[in-house]
DNA sequence: CATCTGACGACCG
DNA sequence: GCGGTCGCCAGAT
């Protein structure tokens, strides 16, 4: 195993309904070999681990991964709310940043206020 | 031990 | 916006 943990809990961090890019992601976590590398974490993804690997997409928001976990990807975005564009998802709207995780938690403050019921939580 | 293969990204035409 | 090339590195055969 490699330092790929630092990874994965990062990948946990993820808001739900929000995408990391996976050279955001090997940015964050100062992987080395850039972004193939965090490809690699990923393909490597331990499953039952709970980690949302579905919210790692490429550079523009596209989704680069093959079937059959691209489907799956794809239904796990739209269940998340994230705003999906054929192969793709809208990084405008959808892309979390780890530098502003602080303004994400207040967003996310905002939105639980917003409806004030306990959210179901998925995953 | 040698080689191949990829869940990438930047660059270029 | 799309497709081809190159660099990069770890795990699989």
């Amino acid at each position: 195993m490699g330092g790929w943990d630092s990874v994965y809990a990062l990948v946990k961090k993820i808001p739900r309904g929000k995408v990391l890019t996976y050279g955001a992601l090997a940015k964050a976590t100062s992987l080395p070999g850039g972004a193939r590398a965090a490809g690699r974490a990923m393909a490597a993804t331990p499953k039952g681990q709970g980690i949302p690997w579905h919210r790692v997409v490429g550079a523009a928001g596209k989704l680069l991964i093959r079937e059959p976990y691209a489907s799956l990807q794809k239904k796990l975005l739209a269940s998340e709310g994230a705003k999906l564009i054929e192969s793709r998802v809208d990084l405008k709207s959808c892309h979390w940043i780890a530098s502003s995780a602080r303004r994400a938690q207040a967003a996310s403050r905002v939105a639980r206020a917003r409806k004030r019921k306990p959210l179901r939580r998925r995953c």
